[in-house]
DNA sequence: GCATTTCCGTTGCTTTGACAACAAACGGAG
DNA sequence: CTCCGTTTGTTGTCAAAGCAACGGAAATGC
């Protein structure tokens, strides 16, 4: 579990705080570690409630099938990521989302409702962490709303720019890889998979863009970074 | 400003707390009020994010413009409400959305990052405080998840069907009346209002439905609550 | 190195819904 | 009551995108 305190107090949960701090937290909250094939599910939508989950290596999508299989992916999450808190925070009894491994990855559970009980001991730490958890949900949803709007708003076109343009900021360059295949690309902005092969076949003809499988060159005006 | 503390109280931010200890803490927060007529802008997309509002009465519609005029409603917030927090706890320093008043409305503005602030004084407060506005923040939260899958996935008439179940669940009954006009709810269901309304009057065809201006009563199978 | 499976692009068909323009109904002010 | 601005419903057109089916390319497994 040492192995992974330099993340962890590099992630947004446990900043500010010693590895001492970190590991007495750690034992408040009731941390399991466990890993998880590529494929397999962290959590089924129904599931009880019980605990978080932290991102410690690999990756995860939060995701949401309808009952005609349609998928959608809420989110992908990459390691220092925590997923489920908001669920627990908010005391829903059951979970409303299924989370899947994308690849081979640790999940590290904590059961942050414990972060927010009134701290009987080792005030100092709490303190910290509940800030640090505040932050995580704020910024969460400042990720939600941009999604929002991204998704209600926009024909396939625009949002699929507006992902490739988010990409090459958070990249720092025109040339970037995506972690999605088209089919999950598809299923993230919520459009058809045959369509939004279409329309990257379009926009390649047009010289925005060059892109071999999940490999992008963002080349048109306004897509540089 | 001692009228609003029964609707403080009874409010998810300071639930738990006596009217002294509201009293000491929107001391602490530099708390202000403000009237705004109907529609009137209490802020504009790229302000200085500066404190977060609390609705005391009416109600505000959190929304964004894009550059064609379309409007998307991101929310409607009625009192006890409270909007901006995540934009101030996570740092931004401009706001990524207008807020409009839909009703001549009372605003409580608070500069809720001293609620997460270390607590230099008055720990219990401050502790029950935060819990609160933690809390809050997880409920915001679930909300836009649900927002996100029903608006990245379904059909106009599928988005219109699961808005209209959920207000019939949060009425009790599947009479009951829609705060939003036509328009609006175009607006924030992120649709044309013209396919709205053709889509109401197939519905209303089909016998699922009955409604005249803001008054709905859903008579389908599976409407019902 | 071959076979199988998954992934991706393409095409044609069909439905949906955005858009625009208009008409009817409503509500408030004078 | 009447006038007028606003809201809502209706219709028609057209482009966008969902859907299904197919074929080739790439990746994976044996």
């Amino acid at each position: 579990m040492e192995k992974y305190f330099p993340l962890l107090q590099a992630g947004p949960l446990f900043t500010g705080l010693t590895a001492d701090d970190i590991k007495a937290l750690l034992g408040c909250l009731a941390a399991v570690k466990r890993r998880f094939k590529k494929n397999s599910f962290v959590w089924t939508d129904g599931d009880p409630a019980t605990a978080a989950g932290l991102v410690l290596s690999g990756a995860v999508h939060v995701l949401k099938d309808d009952f005609w299989g349609r998928r959608l992916i809420l989110s992908r999450l990459e390691p220092g990521a925590l997923f489920g808190e908001s669920f627990l925070c908010a005391g829903l009894s059951r979970l409303p989302v299924s989370v899947q491994a994308a690849l081979e990855t640790d999940i590290l559970f904590l059961d942050c409702r414990l972060i927010l009980a009134p701290c009987r001991s080792v005030c100092a730490r709490h303190a910290a962490a509940i800030r640090n958890l505040a932050r995580m949900m704020a910024e969460k949803n400042l990720f939600l709303t941009r999604k929002l709007e991204q998704v209600s708003r926009s024909s396939l076109r625009e949002k699929l720019m507006s992902y490739l343009s988010e990409q090459a900021r958070l990249a720092g360059s025109g040339s970037f890889d995506l972690p999605f295949s088209r089919q999950e690309l598809a299923d993230y902005l919520g459009v058809d998979r045959s369509a939004l092969s279409a329309a990257l076949s379009k926009m390649r003809a047009e010289g925005l863009l060059r892109c071999r499988r999940g490999h992008f060159e963002l080349t048109g005006p306004g897509l540089r970074v």
